[in-house]
DNA sequence: GTGCTGACTGAGCGCTTGCTTAGCATGCAA
DNA sequence: TTGCATGCTAAGCAAGCGCTCAGTCAGCAC
């Protein structure tokens, strides 16, 4: 049995009900009682419900794309970087599908600013997976006509696994994430 | 000017009001509003707020089914058949993409019996995408490894589409319905 | 005119929401 | 022993929620 602080008793809560049921439809007193707390105990170690959301959805997005741009430093061969992006990125979203959710789904529920921060996120993610097609059709190694929209496509791959990826499915993340990987290697193909 | 029925601002009211924010963050309030009626006017015309989506998502999910039906039926020839699959898929979703995100994002906040029913027309919709990925296989005009996986795979462009399509946007339905279906073919080329 | 119907509103009910406040128990330092 | 910080709870506040209800009003039949 692990021992958890209880600010990250809350924050697995959290992770739970917001992933389950959606920001809106989730109230505080059911984070709470999750973490076996009373309603109060929630503002001890967060300041509001959004707060906790904008935490777990920084995290996340941060994560993501620290995943993302260690898989495409990780070669210099444009097919191996994109492998390696779609694996990767497809395997971080089936591991951590609940946080997943979130960070997909729940960006209309941030503040303004918040959202603003991670919208920076998300373009850098999009940004490199831009980037690695690019390269790979400059080097002759990839046949790609919309490269933007392209990007967009490989990415949708793994982003939309967070609606129906269940983690004690038969799907295990490694298989899905080869699978994916595969797939997106076949679309630019040259 | 075309002249809507009360019921049918309503219904107008409420697709935008749910795809801008959320179910759970839209009021009766706010559709009302936007409707330019009173809040009980609501209830005039729609039994609940559940009701109302209950009928979106409904109408929606049907319209989805159809458009996938009509296209796998328009051909013998298995490329051309998943090619229309993608193809009226995706320009169905980037076409009614406020609908779309109902479809697809609001299901946790139907009623038990109402996601049930629900449910049925999307197994449906990706039955009919692995027939038509079977078929090919069968015909040895594809090479897939994973059938349902892949299935799931070339639906989930079109769907993914619905988080970052915006109707005034550089990208017609056209455009991005021919690229995802152009992907589609090179995801299964034999 | 009279009677009826359908569309709509103003007022508000009962309840739940996010969050606050006052206070209590524990543990540690001096 | 005293003083104080930390972590928590019971109680509850103000606001907003979905929804209801009594009543108004326009339009139509006769």
């Amino acid at each position: 049995m692990t021992q958890l602080t209880p600010r990250h008793r809350l924050v697995r809560a959290a992770v739970e009900a917001f992933a389950e049921k959606g920001f809106h439809a989730t109230t505080t007193r059911d984070i709470a009682s999750r973490a076996g707390m009373s309603p109060a105990a929630l503002y001890v170690h967060h300041p509001s419900k959004e707060g906790l959301l904008y935490e777990l959805s920084r995290d996340g997005h941060l994560a993501a794309l620290d995943v993302v741009r260690r898989a495409v430093d990780g070669s210099d061969v444009p097919a191996e970087r994109l492998r390696r992006l779609v694996h990767d990125f497809t395997r971080w979203h089936a591991e951590h599908s609940l946080t997943g959710r979130i960070v997909q789904y729940e960006l209309t529920a941030l503040a303004p600013e918040h959202l603003a921060e991670v919208a920076g996120y998300r373009r850098d993610i999009e940004a490199t997976a831009r980037e690695v097609l690019e390269d790979g059709v400059a080097r002759g190694a990839f046949s790609v006509d919309d490269v933007p929209g392209t990007a967009l496509a490989v990415l949708s791959l793994g982003v939309d696994l967070v609606r129906w990826y269940l983690p004690d499915g038969p799907r295990t993340p490694e298989s899905v994430a080869d699978l994916y990987a595969a797939l997106a290697l076949r679309m630019v193909a040259a």
